[in-house]
DNA sequence: TCTGGGGTCCTAGGACCC
DNA sequence: TCTGGGGTCCTAGGACCC
């Protein structure tokens, strides 16, 4: 018997849901983000493997991807029918047993007791694709860092193992971004001082990347690169810190009336999304992103939590006033921090 | 053919207190 | 007359993830 670390990842998630309707679509490039209309301000959401090939991911504009990609069929984003899919998809791990983490709408960590962990992997996505029709990959790993880089090895719809005997054949030629939570930017910073790979980054010195990443990522990052996580697989119910709404407008705000409409509009939703978890905020944040893209924010802590709309909507305005607004406003975002032990 | 929307966590600097 | 040093809270920004 032997302790693993499941990573339970599907594979392009919300493009498989829409195929599960759209069943005529399979095999086609298919893209879907924002409104469907890749005329539209937008990125993808979810790109089919075919929709890949034409080098669009997740996270490419519509407009670029309609370029790229002309026969694509694009697809409007359906968040509600996600989670639902999402939700059907976490009953079905629940009901193999061992502690589930829900780590997103598409992915899950487990902590599980098996004799041999391939074989269990492999019956976790058979009951999944049972359940659900739906195709994932699970990464094995003796922590959740190696369970989760295991899992987007094993991709498409593959089983996947890495752990301490295998991690530095596996990791080390890899550039530093292979790894979960290091980004372009810091990949950049750390290419900057000669540390290109997985392997340059394990030989590093702690001490020496305090300087340029502060006393606690520094080390942090080190750690990663020998596959090192000691965090826990919890299965404590998630509780949001915070609910936020944004908006990208079609046509930058030059209007300061609109704006004031829109944030209206924003904390009220935000209100709701307060209400339905029985939340009270503690400080509402206003986000303005203008013309050129340069994004602030400001904040305004209330006097006694709240999920009142008008109290969150007075606190909103007011961190608007804060703003200069001498630029067209490309995006509005109220964002409400939750308060802690209240509810 | 510019760059969504939902989040989390960390950092740095200033205020403030002892 | 000179001006330490630690701790905590608040705020804005930044990096990252899905």
């Amino acid at each position: 018997m032997e302790r693993v670390v499941l990573h339970v990842d599907l594979d392009q998630f919300i493009v498989a849901v829409e195929l599960l309707r759209r069943p005529e679509l399979r095999g086609r490039p298919v893209l879907v983000g924002g409104s469907g209309d890749p005329k539209q301000r937008g990125v993808v959401a979810g790109a089919s493997y075919e929709a890949r090939e034409f080098g669009v991911r997740s996270g490419t504009p519509l407009r670029t991807a309609a370029a790229r990609c002309p026969e694509a069929v694009f697809l409007p984003a359906d968040r509600e029918t996600y989670l639902a899919a999402s939700a059907d998809v976490m009953a079905a791990l629940g009901e193999v047993g061992g502690i589930l983490e829900v780590a997103g709408w598409d992915e899950a960590f487990m902590l599980v007791d098996t004799e041999d962990a391939e074989l269990t992997a492999r019956a976790v996505q058979r009951h999944v694709r049972e359940r659900t029709a739906l195709a994932c990959s699970v990464g094995i790993g003796d922590n959740k860092l190696r369970a989760k880089l295991a899992s987007g090895l094993a991709k498409p719809a593959g089983v996947r193992r890495l752990d301490m005997s295998n991690w530095v054949e596996v990791m080390a030629a890899r550039p530093t971004d292979a790894l979960w939570g290091v980004g372009a930017k810091t990949a950049k910073k750390l290419a900057a001082r000669g540390i290109a790979t997985v392997g340059d980054l394990a030989r590093t010195a702690m001490a020496d990347l305090v300087g340029d990443f502060g006393p606690n990522i520094g080390p942090w990052l080190v750690a990663l690169a020998h596959g090192y996580d000691s965090t826990p697989v919890t299965d404590e119910p998630y509780r949001a810190r915070s609910h936020g709404r944004e908006a990208t407008f079609q046509q930058d705000l030059r209007d300061k009336a609109e704006m004031r409409a829109e944030i209206t509009r924003l904390s009220h939703v935000v209100a709701d999304d307060l209400a339905a978890e029985d939340a009270l905020a503690r400080r509402v944040v206003v986000k303005v992103r203008d013309s050129r893209f340069a994004t602030h924010t400001h904040g305004v802590s209330l006097p006694t939590h709240t999920r009142d709309a008008a109290a969150i909507e007075q606190a909103a305005q007011t961190a608007l006033d804060r703003f200069p607004l001498d630029r067209p406003v490309r995006l509005l975002g109220v964002r409400a921090e939750i308060a802690r032990a209240a509810g």
